[in-house]
DNA sequence: ATGGCTATATGTTATAGA
């Protein structure tokens, strides 16, 4: 089973170049972020004709997750528990049939810049409540992965300028903390753990000539539970669709389950 | 480098992203 996340954009942007990347890549199940879309306005056409269950969390003008899956998925639920005051849409869960279940969660954790600040407590607040889902989630049987945009770069080798973000939201210690004690409740960071070299990125600045300096920075991760992880046979990041027409600033990043 | 570009809605400018 080939699961992919991938940071869009904007579903309207991206309506040309995603079914594109997804006939060439046919992933079975597909983590979308940023669509910047309400439910109703999501171009599922494009993704039922190819076969996909689509299951959407938007909301207006930005941020919004979804999940493709041309597996069935069933109990879909929308948004991250925790905080029923919070309003953005930005955690999916589902969970697919294959030869086995799977649990799936799809995130888009906040960006958190300015720090310090409002924004900063949000996505700090926002970690500490995905860790308790994590952690709710570990005490089932089935497999978990939960993938998507963390806005978290773990390590210095993980950006071609490192201290160029020495103060920035994506990598203040305080994030990576964050970052690490969900890590700590026994998640791998599938990626990685196939491809330990530095350097490896997922997203290129649309600014100052960043992708053509190679500046990128490694921010979207695929974390599995112990019983998916034992699943793994395979990674990939297809960093070949950051050069293509009007590209995402992000590109995907797939694992295969043995299931 | 003082965010240099891109996307969306609030729309001929503001807000957000990372």
């Amino acid at each position: 089973m080939k699961i992919a996340t991938f940071n869009i954009n904007g579903i309207k942007a991206r309506a040309e170049a995603l079914p594109a990347w997804l006939d060439e890549a046919a992933p079975d199940v597909v983590f979308l972020q940023e669509i910047k879309s309400v439910d109703e306005g999501f171009p599922r056409e494009l993704f039922e004709t190819r076969g996909y269950q689509v299951e959407t969390h938007g909301q207006k003008g930005f941020n919004g997750v979804a999940i493709l899956s041309k597996l069935p998925l069933s109990g879909v639920t929308r948004g991250l528990p925790g905080d029923e005051t919070d309003e953005q849409a930005r955690w999916i869960e589902a969970t697919v049939t294959g030869q086995r279940k799977v649990r799936l969660c799809g995130l888009y954790l906040p960006n958190g810049n300015p720090a310090p600040g409002p924004k900063y407590d949000y996505k700090l607040a926002w970690m500490a409540r995905m860790r308790d889902r994590a952690a709710a989630l570990l005490q089932g049987e089935v497999p978990v992965v939960m993938a998507g945009d963390y806005n978290i770069i773990p390590q210095a080798e993980d950006a071609a300028r490192p201290e160029a973000w020495r103060e920035d939201a994506l990598f203040l210690p305080e994030s990576r903390a964050a970052y690490r004690r969900i890590l700590n409740l026994g998640f791998t960071e599938a990626i990685r753990t196939r491809d330990p070299r530095p350097g490896v990125y997922t997203f290129w600045d649309y600014q100052a000539g960043a992708w053509e300096k190679n500046n990128g920075i490694r921010i979207d991760h695929l974390l599995l539970s112990p019983q998916a992880a034992d699943l793994l046979q395979g990674t990939g990041i297809d960093k070949d669709a950051r050069g293509r027409e009007k590209p995402s600033d992000h590109v995907p990043a797939w694992i295969d389950l043995a299931t």
